[in-house]
RNA sequence: GGUUCCGUAGCUCAGUUGGAUAGAGCAACAGCCUUCUAAGCUGUGGGUCUUGGGUUCGAAUCCCAACGGAAUCACCA
């Protein structure tokens, strides 16, 4: 039992014995003291005046006393207004320590057969372009929630939907057979989805030069957006794949596959995986059937002309249309068909989304859509809503060219991590192989921390020319703070398990340390229940903060007291393992030296 | 215009079932490498928590309104 536990039970008991108060103990938390009072936890007392008649002062010291009387683990007290600070039995906190230190996976939740099954989508590509860093916020954060919720006890299945055709598809491939030269990545030397990237640009500068030449005969732009051949030409590509013509399905296979070869390796170096694809081209046309099921239920309407609708006014939103006139899908249609095969294929208890904000609308219309249908986890469905990324200039634009790349990001991360360490002394001794690991642990944990950082329900700001800091709250800082304590550990020669420490009394520093480390589960258990990355890296910050500044107060290594010494090393090594487990669920990886 | 989200230091951000004098980092300035890793540590300065009401012992936090910003409101995906 914690010492959170255990103090909100004996002041459940201490109003009941005092005042004759039935205060669940559930809803008395008690805090960490503030650094400026004495004491290492505190209970306000306010909600238990009306019950004690007595002045906030008066009531905290009688509840005061009855801990002390009654509860083993406290120590002393003192009063300031209605803030009962408590001191608890410094040995007592080197037993928290002991448990924390050897608990395995102390914080996780095991998962079993029985646990709920959560399916978690993210990524969801489009196959016309690379990723870029939105993907690179999607990516992060979905890897993260899922090792999170896996951490709270969920299966979790890792899922992603790629966007394999439509429009935006035959763009690229028009390009291509019009002006690429049967140019492969092979004889090109680019990889596969910057190649069909490319495309998809000289397709959009074609197409604007036309519309601009259409405009300067007199057309309107709207005119002349329609009359573009080019435009005229890639519907006609599409309604070809539609079609299952051989040639255009046969060109569209060999570029898709040279897309995904190339995403696999940015999804690779980046860290993240999935359990499941699925291919929109293969999911595109389940819905259908759905929506039409639940035409005959009545839970949806068709109009004169024939397409289908769903009326959610009673919801308090508006008609959505789920099926064209000519009967083909709409985007919706083909997320309830996603859905179907997804239901199909796992016991899924709850679904989450990995979106941005701008669809917010879409899954509170999916929810609800799928809720009508009967899907049990529809009404709950989470849709993980994340900010934009905005650059210093404003929004990215693909076609103004202000995209950041996610590879070139990466690899410029990597590149400022090699200058950073080019600092004499740094990195001495290691092969030239393991320099280059520590390297990509370094650049993508400052990468991934400085995204995961921020509440993901807000719009960040990324400054490429100030580019990502090493030095302060960032990736890097938690990652020293882990490869300092490694070192820390291959100097010390003791039997770490040999020595009694059971009866040191840690100091203020040690004892704050100590409670930041037993705090990691009920941080997991808050990131897992707020849907929140940021919850994590937050906490991984303090706690390596707080440990550098313990490591400049003591000399650990030269502790004359064998037992001290021991109990800072466990102290140490603990700090050192719950760093590595709270990062690891933002999918970074601690370097033994850096 | 409707709906949703956001507004905290010069900048980027914490602050989560309402708690004590609102915190970090960056940037600026002043110190600390003969010591277990200086990607570090210590110190200084920096605030009308957008504004105005309300709820109460107590509000950055909850409610209402205004202002400012973002997203969305297609027989596009």
């Amino acid at each position: 039992m914690s010492i959170d536990q255990i103090l909100s039970q004996a002041t459940s008991q201490a109003v009941k014995a005092l005042y004759d108060l039935d205060f669940p103990a559930a809803n008395i938390v008690p805090q960490t003291t503030k650094k400026e009072f004495e004491g290492n936890e505190t209970i306000v007392v306010f909600p238990f005046l009306k019950a004690s008649h007595k002045a906030p002062e008066a009531t905290a010291t009688e509840i005061g006393e009855y801990l002390v009387a009654n509860c083993e683990a406290v120590e002393k007290f003192n009063v300031i207004k209605g803030f009962l600070n408590i001191t608890i039995k410094p040995t007592f906190w080197t037993g928290v320590l002991h448990h924390v230190a050897e608990t395995p996976d102390y914080g996780f939740v095991p998962v079993t057969d029985a646990s709920p099954l959560v399916m978690i989508e993210y990524s969801s590509p489009n196959t016309n372009k690379p990723l870029h860093l939105g993907h690179v916020r999607n990516n992060l954060l979905g890897y993260s929630l899922s090792r999170i919720m896996q951490a709270c006890g969920n299966r979790v299945v890792k899922t992603n939907i790629v966007n394999d055709r439509g429009i935006h598809i035959c763009k690229s491939m028009l390009a291509w057979l019009k002006w690429g030269n049967g140019a492969t990545p092979e004889s090109t030397g680019i990889k596969g989805d910057h190649l069909i990237g490319d495309f998809y640009v000289a397709f959009d500068k074609h197409y604007k030069e036309e519309v601009k030449q259409l405009m300067e005969q007199g057309m309107s732009q709207e005119e002349a957006e329609k009359a573009s051949p080019l435009m005229h030409e890639a519907r006609e590509m599409l309604k070809k794949w539609e079609d299952g013509d051989e040639q255009v399905r046969s060109l569209w296979r060999m570029m898709n596959e040279w897309v995904y070869a190339g995403f696999d390796e940015t999804y690779r170096r980046m860290g993240v995986d999935f359990d499941k694809i699925y291919y929109e081209s293969e999911t595109y046309l389940e819905g259908k059937e759905k929506v039409l099921e639940g035409l005959d239920k009545g839970v949806f309407y068709r109009k004169d002309d024939g397409s289908v609708w769903a009326d959610l006014t009673p919801d308090g939103l508006d008609h959505k249309l789920l099926l064209r006139s000519d009967g083909t899908s709409v985007y919706m249609t083909q997320d309830i068909g996603t859905a179907k095969l997804r239901y199909q294929d796992y016991p899924i208890d709850k679904m989450i989304y990995v979106v941005g904000n701008e669809q917010n609308y879409h899954f509170q219309v999916l929810s609800l859509l799928l809720d009508k249908l009967g899907f049990k986890w529809g009404k709950d469905l989470i849709h993980f809503s994340y900010g934009m990324v905005e650059l210093p200039n404003g929004k990215m634009k693909s076609r103004e060219g202000t995209v950041v790349d996610a590879d070139e990001l990466m690899d410029e991360m990597i590149a400022t991590a090699r200058t950073m360490s080019d600092e004499p002394g740094r990195l001495q001794g290691v092969t030239d192989d393991e320099k280059a690991e520590v390297l990509r642990k370094v650049g993508l944990g400052a990468l991934k921390y400085f995204i995961l950082k921020v509440d993901p329900r807000k719009n960040m700001l990324f400054n490429p020319q100030e580019s990502i800091d090493f030095n302060g709250n960032t990736g890097p800082f938690i990652q020293y703070t882990y490869a300092r304590i490694q070192s820390l550990l291959r100097k010390a020669s003791d039997d770490l398990a040999a020595t009694d420490y059971s009866e040191v009394a840690p100091n203020d520093k040690e004892i704050s340390i100590i409670q930041r480390l037993a705090d990691f589960g009920a941080v997991v258990a808050d990131a897992g229940k707020n849907y929140s990355p940021a919850l994590i890296a937050n906490y991984a910050y303090e706690l390596a903060k707080e440990f550098n500044q313990f490591y400049h107060d003591y000399s650990i290594l030269k502790e004359d007291d064998a037992a001290r010494r021991v109990f800072r090393l466990v102290l140490s090594r603990t700090v050192g393992d719950i760093l590595k487990r709270a990062t690891s669920l933002l999918g970074m990886e601690m370097p033994e030296r850096m």
